[in-house]
DNA sequence: AAAAAAAATGGGAGCGCTCTCAAGATCTGG
DNA sequence: CCAGATCTTGAGAGCGCTCCCATTTTTTTT
């Protein structure tokens, strides 16, 4: 059977192609009863419209783009980039969008692929994750008038982004192992270059100076986020023995927790542990992570919330939105 | 600045629409000097072709999409879909192809989306992965004449697949651990009615079977792949005192591991522990993990691949693929 | 009941591209 | 050097839909 057309609809159900044409648009100034002879044939037949061919005029595609960049590839055995497209796919659902990922492996195939993925109509709109501080793609994607959200604090301005409160989620690290007395608080980063990476950074040492407290050189190390730089980086920190730990994924603070234990020390009692995620691995750690517990999910489901409004109502619409983070207190600290 | 047509283009070198038609899409019959100024005119003002017009006269969208099922939502946590995904991805790259992604959260959502997925010419084709036999989207899809690539034996004849040796490599399992002179060996399954499920189970019990040994129902449990299932599991095995576990994922062996280890017991000197998946986490767990290495990455591009031939010549052409799996030994086994 | 207003419907153009087909240009061989 | 074959190019139709506008039908008003 090849394909049926808006003609054959209209044939079959005597009306004008116009006439389908507004009732599969649910547009006004249809009869009821002619209105529910179209829906018949259309459900009879099975009918269902031709994406090109609507597209081609209506300039909406209904595709809403997730870009990755390169550098994140290597983490993707992290959940949260699985639990971020969870949100987005059910947001997109949402919008009666379709997601389609771009998941770069280099940079070189960023500026390759970008022409195709900004310029040939082929998306409404693009939501933009991970990015680094001067990211070449997402300031070439911003130079065009592809409606674009960035997903964390991007480093240019005038870019509607969704982010969540890591600023004060490390605050709160801070003060909580302030408040429990311990004095040595260590600190394990992600990249320096992220916004995530400065802003855990920043609020964990606003916190410790709200205690009048000193984050030494010695106390900090960085990682990728990933488990085994977590271990690393506990490494280094162990030398000028801290009593407590902040690491800015629960990744990094299951590998800290791991080093410690081969270190011969217990958690909390030797040194207390706190992590950043909220993901269910921090649950089932031994002992059980303290961590905040960030909205993945919803950070993706609110972007492309905020990319629906930008297409309804233009780009002045929005206001970036900064989601709240929550202590899980467990037993590593 | 409005988007360039190709008639803008034409226009400015001088040439026909068909001509810069040519040239876009690498067609013969242009003069080599003819094709470089229109190349120059397509660099000079950064023309790209409209994705929709193109694809409502050439019925290609250069769009794949990849179909997860409702059930399996749930454990995403797992690297499993992370690195599936990957590997679609850089296959669709490869035949410059762009992904979309169907993450269904009901069965409801499933039966309303589907046509929208599958009728409206929005994709050249589609890979459904995580099947269950008789799964009705499959089901669905299959009867309609988008070419289609399941992931994993799907229960359905003549649909072509790209699957692991899950089979081979339970077997292995069975007789490493045998081998070794374990001689009460237990499993951990996956879901039974998943084609996964099966292959494993059945491969183990043909691997004991080689040397004269059964696979009793209480040395049998079942989890669903996550970590918390295998904890679960293993419990109920331990009342019945096996000397060896096999587990159909990284994820439920560590469970087993921790399980293991809660009741006092170590490993593998009073249990040992074979997983199947080979992911990283099996690497860093204590003991490291001996388990079955699984290509999933490359399953998702050699998907991409087949459905890729089949919209060349046509759904005969393909044969199903069955990748092997490696043992990987470490400590735990 | 006729005129004016409003609502419903149909016809036509056109979105930006590809592809067929015919015409023009170039290249053969005798 | 010209008939025939080959290569290159351009014109035109049309993919399936939406949207504007003119026409017809219905409703409201006087």
């Amino acid at each position: 059977m090849a394909r049926l057309t808006l003609e054959d609809v209209d044939a079959l159900a005597g009306v004008s192609r116009s006439t389908v044409s507004r009732v599969i648009n649910n547009a006004a100034s249809v009869r009821p009863e002619v209105r529910a002879r179209v829906e018949a044939v259309i459900s009879q037949t099975g009918y269902v419209p031709n994406a090109a061919a609507r597209s081609l005029v209506s300039n909406r595609t209904g595709v809403i783009g997730l870009v990755i960049p390169s550098h994140v590839s290597n983490l993707f055995e992290d959940p949260y980039f699985a639990r971020l497209i969870q949100g987005v796919t059910s947001g997109a659902k949402q919008i009666s969008s379709t997601l389609t990922l771009f998941l770069f492996e280099s940079e070189e195939e960023e500026r390759e692929v970008s022409p195709r993925v900004v310029e040939s109509g082929f998306l409404d709109g693009v939501i933009v994750t991970a990015t680094r501080p001067g990211n070449s793609l997402m300031r070439k994607i911003a130079a065009t008038d592809l409606p674009l959200v960035a997903i964390g604090r991007p480093g240019i301005d005038g870019i509607p982004y969704v982010d969540v409160d890591n600023r004060a989620g490390a605050f709160r690290a801070a003060r909580f192992l302030r408040e429990k007395n311990y004095v040595r608080c260590g600190f394990i980063g992600g990249p320096e270059n992220t916004s995530t990476g400065e802003d855990r950074l920043a609020g964990f040492i606003d916190g410790l100076a709200e205690f009048g407290t000193a984050l030494p050189n010695n106390l900090r190390a960085f990682g990728d986020f990933s488990e085994g730089s977590g271990y690393t980086a506990m490494s280094e920190l162990l030398d000028h023995s801290p009593d407590a730990v902040f690491a800015a994924s629960d990744g990094m603070a299951l590998g800290a927790i791991r080093r410690i234990q081969d270190a011969g020390l217990s958690i909390p009692q030797d040194i207390a542990v706190i992590g950043f995620d909220g993901f269910t691995k921090a649950e089932t750690a031994q002992p059980p992570l303290t961590t905040l517990r960030q909205p993945v999910s919803v950070t993706g489901s609110k972007a492309v919330e905020m990319l629906h409004q930008i297409l309804r109502d233009g780009s002045d619409s929005v206001q970036p939105e900064i989601l709240p983070v929550e202590l899980i207190h467990r037993a590593s600290a």
